[in-house]
DNA sequence: TTGTACGCGTTATCAT
DNA sequence: ATGATAACGCGTACAA
């Protein structure tokens, strides 16, 4: 059996409430009792029991978070593993542990989050999935229960969220081919029932107008967010009448797949065809040429979230907060020439 | 303030404790009594608080799960991401949670381990590090808490692992090149402290063995396991005075760094030299050419590090379990033709 | 400044 | 088959 406070309590001759104050660093105690106190506690290696603390706090000191469902796409991309390394980060910074809501078989997304919720096991909820069902939202909602969204929710109003500015991210990457003297720029994207991508396609859109460009239906490709999909989206491009020399691609990995429908084409990028990609995924630099990129900083995004989220469980701040992290255009051989 | 099981019995009419027997499914409980107290434990919507039970039982239902260190690798990789989906889902299936161990910013593995024995937040814990400190290690034996490995530590008797048969794929690998004809065929691999670095060292040579092929040291390059690491490597295995038409890899990054080397030397692959890497990364298939690699099915390591842990907490069965997960070599283009 | 007494929500042991 | 009672380990008003 391990030692309690009780223990602590009887070997430095006071009482396990005087032990508590000492722990929890209560301003009326005695320099010579909390000496004592500490003393033995380190000589009996004494730790707090973190449940029964749980117990009379009312709090765990735990946030969840749910995991994706999506898991082929996580697996591809190491999304998921640094948006947990930035929520591990900040919840470590404040003293808080990480619970993973695993789910399946079964169970869906939203009987985990009421688990997780119900029993009582976390404090707040972090919330990653990208196209995050409005049951679940409003159900944590009507029990105001404490969560963040990594990603903006279709009701973003009052919600808290984290995420990127993905109009902005759109705009340069748009602009950046505008620039450099494309007047055919092509969008490739996947369904624009994810928020993330009506977004990034308004920015596209944003810049093509700042250009004094046209935006031509037929340059416009959406099709599923993998590799396949960029190929079939951009098979598409090239058969319009009049095919663009560059194109905005809403995800590397299509970006991936429309590099690839180009080369088979026997076409070159980026002489014929210019490609940008977005999310900065590990594999953009390794391909055949290295993809340039827009760098989403997935880090930073955990790490709000989970700053974000700690701050609503400790501050008396009811307001929902609004983060958008900046991006930024990792620029590599398949968008042209640069001036590096 | 969420309703108790105390709520339940007044409403039913019963006594906490016979709620808490109908939750527990206890036998001796009339079908009349139990079916009442679950009618009102649906109406008053009562969940059991995981707190409170956890402080009566002496066990959170929960695994802690220590993230290893070396970020950038695995970053790079989708290791973790893969292996805590194995974890979750194993986890699930038994009802236990997953807690996550993230540390930094000071405190190092050690402590961190130590953090969530010592407050008693699990009841078992998962150490993913590659290199797990003896330390840690020991300290976990000696206060006698339930734990596995993922991956071989230094001293492997009597404690629980997960791992793959790293001899086997490294016996695989060579032996595959051996029969395509190859007779000087390379290892690069990184530093011999890593288990399986060793491992997969050791298959590879015994595969030269059953060919009768001899090894030679100047075929061997060690350097860290990144890509850059493997384009040195493979440098100096191209100024060896009979250089190798083939090199095994114990690493997808190296194997990406040897290629790239061999390109810019002006050769092929695999026509002047093949090459086989391991982990089947995501970005080998990707890869120009195609990297063939050995796959390790990581979901698998965590998916059964969750099942061998719960079985020791669960059974009595105190035997230290150790699992091997086979490998599957997938060839693509680097290695050479396939009769596919 | 410190001790007393009770509560946190559940489970387990003894009764009945 | 069910009820009363005492843990589980800690925090905290209240009293002293």
């Amino acid at each position: 059996m391990a030692v309690t406070i009780k223990d602590v309590a009887k070997a430095a001759g006071v009482d396990p409430s005087t032990v508590s104050r000492v722990i929890a660093g209560h301003p009326r105690i005695s320099g010579k009792t909390k000496e004592k106190v500490l003393m033995v506690m380190a000589e009996l290696e004494y730790h707090p029991n973190a449940i029964a603390r749980s117990l009379a706090n009312r709090s765990t000191r735990t946030i969840g978070v749910v995991m994706p469902s999506e898991m082929e796409q996580v697996f591809v991309n190491p999304f998921f593993t640094e948006v947990m390394r930035g929520i591990g980060v900040s919840a470590f910074k404040r003293g808080y542990y990480v619970l993973l809501s695993t789910w399946g078989g079964g169970e869906d997304e939203y009987k985990a989050t009421q688990r997780l919720v119900d029993e009582k096991r976390v404090d707040g909820l972090i919330l990653l999935t990208s196209r995050v069902g409005d049951k679940t939202i409003e159900s944590l909602k009507k029990k105001r229960f404490p969560f963040v969204v990594v990603g903006k929710p279709a009701k973003m109003e009052d919600v808290s969220w984290v995420d990127n500015d993905n109009v902005e991210a759109g705009y340069a990457a748009a602009d950046y081919l505008a620039r450099q003297g494309h007047t055919k720029i092509g969008f490739i994207g996947g369904a624009f029932s994810y928020v993330f991508i009506c977004e990034r396609f308004k920015g596209y859109k944003k810049a093509l107008d700042a250009n004094g460009l046209v935006f031509r239906k037929e340059h416009l490709g959406v099709d599923e967010l993998l590799e396949d999909g960029g190929r079939r989206a951009m098979e598409k491009l090239l058969q319009a009448s009049d095919r663009p020399t560059a194109v905005v691609t809403a995800d590397d990995l299509m970006a991936f797949g429309a590099v690839r429908c180009i080369k088979e084409a026997g076409m070159r990028v980026p002489e014929d065809i210019a490609v940008i990609g977005f999310n900065d995924t590990p594999l953009a630099r390794y391909m055949d040429p290295p993809i340039s990129s827009v760098e989403i900083f997935v880090f930073d995004l955990g790490y709000h979230a989970g700053e974000v989220l700690i701050d609503q469980l400790e501050g008396s701040d009811g307001h929902k907060k609004h983060i958008m992290i900046p991006t930024r255009l990792v620029l590599r051989q398949s968008s042209g020439i640069t001036h590096l």
